[in-house]
Formats: C-alpha cells, sequence, structure tokens
DNA sequence: CTCCTAGGTTTCCAATAGTGACCTGATTGG
DNA sequence: CCAATCAGGTCACTATTGGAAACCTAGGAG
C-alpha cells in the first residue's frame, strides 16, 4: 500500500466489507485492477500479447498478423505495453534497422494470468451469446 | 465482412501459426476473448461482479460501494450484465419495491476465472508503475 | 404539501478511442 | 529511375464512453 494508496482518503469507508482477495481498494481509480484493466482493456494490447506470447515478431510480422490494426494503433499499443514493461523492443543496427519485439518476464506472467480467462471465454462465451439473444428476443417481442 | 464466419474467410492465412491455446480465432473481431474483453474491459463491469461475488446487492447499495459511480452508469452496467447471463434481476412486489442483484453460476464462473487476473494485478502492477516511470524519465529527460 | 428514499430513464455534452489517408526516410531490387 | 519494404508519424474525422443533471413513479415521514 503505498504509491497513492487511497485505502482511506478515496471516499469514505468503502473499504469496510471487501472480499479479503481483493485488498488494496478496488473502488479507487488507482486500484492496481482498474489500471490493469485500463490495459488490458483496449482493443488491440491482449491480441498483440498473445502474438509475442508465441514467437518474437517484427512490426509489420504484428500488423499483418493481427488484421484490421491501421498502424497508428499499433504503434500506439506497443509503445504503451513497452513504457508498462510488458514487452521489449530490440532494435538491431543492421541494413534498414530492423526492430523486434519481445515478452519481457513480466508480460509473460500476465499473459499467463490470462489464460483462465481466455479459457472461460472460449468454453462459456457460447452460453453468454444465448442469454444474450434470449434477452433480446424478450426485450423486442413486448 | 461482418457477423459471419470468419475462422477461414477472414484474413488470408491467419490461423496458421496460433499458439494452440488459442482455437478460434483470436483476430476475429467475433471470437470470444474479444468479445468478452469488451464486456470486462469497460469501467464498471469487474467492479459490480467482485462486489456481488461477495455478496447480493441491491441498487442503491452498489452504488454508494462502488463509490464515484452515476446511476445511469450503474443501471446501464447491470443491464448489460444480466443480458449477458452474468446476473440476474430479482424484483420483489413489497412495499415500494425492492429490486436485488446477484451473480448468477455463470458469473459466478467468470469472477472466479479472473481472480487470477487480479492476484497478478495485486502483486505485479507495482513493476509496471516502475517500468512506466522510468520509460517517462528517459522520456523526458531527452 | 414538501421532502426523502428507492430504482430507475432520458437528454445533453465532453473526452477518448479508433479509423483511413497520406507523409517520412532509408535501403534494396530491377 | 521506379517500386517496394521496413518502421513508423501526422492529420482529420467519426464513434463510442462516460459524466451531470433533470425527470419520473411510488411509498412514507413530518
Amino acid at each position: 500500500m503505498q504509491e497513492g494508496t487511497l485505502s482511506a482518503s478515496g471516499h469514505p469507508g468503502v473499504t469496510e466489507r471487501l472480499p479479503e482477495w481483493t485488498r488494496g481498494d478496488v473502488f479507487a481509480a488507482q486500484c492496481p485492477t482498474r489500471q490493469l484493466l485500463d490495459r488490458v482493456g483496449d482493443k488491440w494490447s491482449v491480441l498483440v500479447l498473445i502474438l509475442l506470447a508465441d514467437r518474437d515478431c517484427r512490426f509489420n510480422e504484428l500488423k499483418r498478423q493481427v488484421g484490421g490494426i491501421s498502424q497508428k494503433m499499433l504503434s500506439q499499443t506497443l509503445r504503451a505495453l513497452e513504457r508498462d514493461g510488458l514487452v521489449r523492443r530490440d532494435v538491431a543496427p543492421t541494413m534498414p534497422v530492423t526492430v523486434s519485439y519481445a515478452l519481457t518476464p513480466l508480460g509473460a506472467d500476465l499473459i499467463a494470468a490470462l489464460r483462465l480467462m481466455i479459457d472461460w471465454a472460449e468454453t462459456r462465451m457460447p452460453d453468454v451469446v444465448v442469454a444474450r439473444r434470449r434477452y433480446d428476443e424478450r426485450a423486442t417481442a413486448t
């Protein structure tokens, strides 16, 4: 609890009854979980991390593989990931200059932690889709 | 090209070399992981799920606990979660009408899957913050 | 009658995220 | 010379998010 810990200063009395496994105020904006979700919740970060988890990639290689991403978003995403210490950027002073991106140990660790979530998505999202359709049918059928 | 199938038709040859644990085309917009991230990546969903994982809550109870959320966003979030079958909405026809929200089994399962990610955030985000600061210092100190 | 609480909905508005088209240099190949 | 690749950057625009605040229904307190 450092780094501007808000447990007590944020909103009055919000930490009184948290589930024990979320120590640190999840409801403060600076809560680690919130910060992580800001990073992970954007459109491309996880995709890039998944690719890099498999093997190192060059810029245009990533761009081709992700498909649909613009240069701007790719370089923006990569820079954000690099800034956060999740991705390493290796510049080789070769011929035209060769830039390679790789996961750092921290990044590898993160995507390991995300695997359970991804697995959940693979197996349970169909249920969600069904629920969604049922909900919409009931709504439109009024 | 949308709303259809893309596993094979989307981008040419994108599924050739995926990590095995991400079956299904992660790079198609309809990939389950992408869909889940759309839901989970918003500002409030996870917070609400965490609270409901601990115990059922009423509307204003949630509003007070989350702190900083507007009514609009809370009801919007709750309806989205309900639509996805992650949260159940129980209306008791009591005196002024009492609405209670609870996790469904599906929702409980999801937040169980998110725990690893949350744990990662709690333990490793400080590293990220440090990396971020170092990066910024180097950038500004040019 | 007025104000309070519960459980919302609606409207309006600002900030941000994301897109597409185009620009850079440097280098290699024909 | 012409074109293409690599690794980006810039500009202009749109779309989506999220917040503030007003309004609504309905019961109860003073």
